[in-house]
RNA sequence: GUCCCCAUCGUCUAGAGGCCUAGGACAUUACCCUUUCAAGGUAGCGACACGGGUUCGAAUCCCGUUGGGGACGCCA
């Protein structure tokens, strides 16, 4: 396949290339900070991590109306959580109006924009009247060739001059080249009638001065892309190398919205995933390295590389991001993890002080899919079964289990060795001296003290609950086992 | 409607004309391991959208069809 060759060759080892790698992520403060866009920091910070380039952040908040601070909040913590680090920014595009400003008056002064004093109502007068022709809808370049210039008092906007012939040709990274022929495009506004200037404008006057190389960013972007090499013709500025990347769908395979999926970056946090594993879930949504599913940071920002992107949109999945963070918990530091399990204990309510969070960390970062999970499943270590769950008491605390519970009280409460290994063997040596098996034993036990069916390993489960506290839990459960109808008098 | 993009299991993907009887992962089913639940292991189910070409040979290259998506804003 030549495309693959001719994408490898644009993105040469850096070895060989000298010129300085600079990414940029531009979001938008008009709406939180979801998957998509992270996806697309990602790509940018690992583009340029991987060849010790430069990260920058760019806020693009020129619509005053719907940019919200709550949204830049967003974006920020989103970043700095997921540890998607920037070597230079947060710029404020609202921070840069003089300097628009100066090339929009540049642009008019040579000829490569004009005042246009066409209402808004001319202007939706003129698409419906295409739409209704069935022709593609676009300003028709009445105000092109008047000569207007600015009034006080007169509304007017300010429009760039797109070539009228000839054809744009996109070599984008990802999706090789793309033609656009100049005809398809209108002379879009670069300055409001307010005085601000527009997105389009903005981004090409801020990826030239900020001297990025290369655009990576959403699929959206691509029909955008002609008209802003356009503008960069007109600076004089070579265009950056463009990456396009594919869409990222919600479950159900339709556009993320803020029906599902579109929810902020933040709420994976509340849900308990890790940095990484969003992270690591999210670049092999359009891309891949061989078979490989389970990246680190370092393993990713090694492996990554633009020639790899795919080129069909791909559909979120929560299952396989829950079992990626799974995979991530069971990797992850042990005291790192005890210290992020301390944090969601307290978020339900639950005091750790004392607890060996670690320990507790360890039983549990196997059968937890997220943090969350692992807190609520650990609540049992830290306070006293309240009750026991129904059906676990009826199957394992049934009056036969009487007599278990207090030879098991009898035997642990003689214990000269509270080691999981050591209480392993006790309980297996009990077992064989009561002639049962070791879940016969261990399944009363564990409802004793976990207050259902389900904890870590026994033994495990019995270090960290300490002697004390498990005598304490097994006599209030010979209580309950003696109190249940049924059970033997006495 | 016009322009642009895209198309391999339900989902994420491998695939660079013969290595493909299409590989891996999630999910799912069964079994193994086992003190519960997990984790882990083994096996099963499951896809090249369709039609034409090019070629000795096509998932792969070309064209078309269909389907999906995006853009067409004084939004970004």
């Amino acid at each position: 396949m030549a495309g693959r060759g001719d994408r490898l060759a644009r993105f040469p080892d850096r070895d060989r290339e000298p010129m300085t790698v600079r990414t940029r992520f531009a979001p938008s403060p008009t709406g939180l900070l979801h998957i998509g866009g992270v996806r697309t920091a990602l790509y940018c910070w690992l583009y340029a991590r991987r060849h010790g380039g430069t990260f920058v952040l760019r806020i693009e908040d020129t619509d005053r109306e719907r940019s919200t601070d709550a949204a830049i909040e967003v974006i920020l913590e989103g970043m700095q959580w997921l540890g998607l680090d920037a070597d230079e920014g947060p710029f404020y595009q609202t921070r840069r109006y003089d300097r628009y400003r100066e090339v929009l008056a540049d642009f008019v002064a040579r000829g490569h924009a004009y005042h246009c004093v066409c209402s808004k109502e001319t202007l939706d007068e003129m698409r419906a009247a295409q739409i209704a022709r069935k022709e593609k809808p676009r300003y028709d370049g009445r105000c092109r060739h008047l000569g207007i210039q600015k009034q006080a008092g007169v509304p007017s906007v300010v429009r760039f001059k797109n070539p009228e012939d000839g054809h744009v040709v996109v070599d984008d990274a990802v999706h090789g080249k793309v033609v656009f022929a100049n005809a398809e495009m209108d002379d879009l506004i670069i300055e409001r009638s307010d005085g601000n200037p527009t997105y389009n404008f903005c981004v090409v006057v801020d990826d030239w001065d900020m001297k990025i190389t290369h655009v990576i960013r959403g699929d959206d972007h691509l029909n955008n892309t002609p008209r802003q090499i356009n503008m960069l013709k007109a600076l004089g500025a070579t265009p950056p190398v463009y990456a396009h990347l594919p869409m990222i769908l919600g479950a159900d395979g339709t556009k993320l919205s803020k029906r599902h999926g579109a929810v902020s970056v933040l709420e994976y946090q509340d849900e308990g995933y890790l940095p990484e594993a969003l992270l690591n879930y999210l670049v092999r949504l359009g891309w891949s390295h061989g078979d490989q599913e389970i990246f680190s940071l370092k393993e990713m920002t090694a492996a990554f590389d633009i020639a790899d992107v795919n080129k069909a949109a791909s559909a979120f999945n929560g299952d396989k991001l829950a079992w990626v963070n799974q995979q991530h918990l069971m990797r992850a530091d042990a005291t790192r993890l005890g210290a992020l399990l301390g944090e969601r204990l307290k978020a339900l309510g639950v005091d750790p002080a004392g607890a060996d969070l670690v320990a507790i960390a360890e039983a549990q970062r196997e059968r937890a899919k997220t943090l969350k999970e692992m807190a609520e499943n650990s609540r049992f270590f830290l306070e006293r079964p309240a009750a026991y769950d129904e059906k676990a008491a009826k199957k394992h605390l049934s009056a036969e289990a009487a007599p278990i519970l207090e030879r098991l009280g009898a035997a642990l409460g003689a214990a000269t060795d509270w080691t999981a290994p050591a209480l392993h063997a006790l309980l297996n040596a009990l077992a064989t001296e009561l002639g049962l098996t070791l879940g016969k034993i261990a399944q009363p036990l564990r409802v004793a003290l976990a207050g259902n069916a389900v904890s870590p390993p026994i033994d495990a489960t019995l270090a960290i609950l300490g002697r004390d506290e498990v005598l304490a839990r097994l006599s209030q459960a010979s209580a309950y086992v003696r109190a249940a109808p049924g059970a033997p008098a006495g």
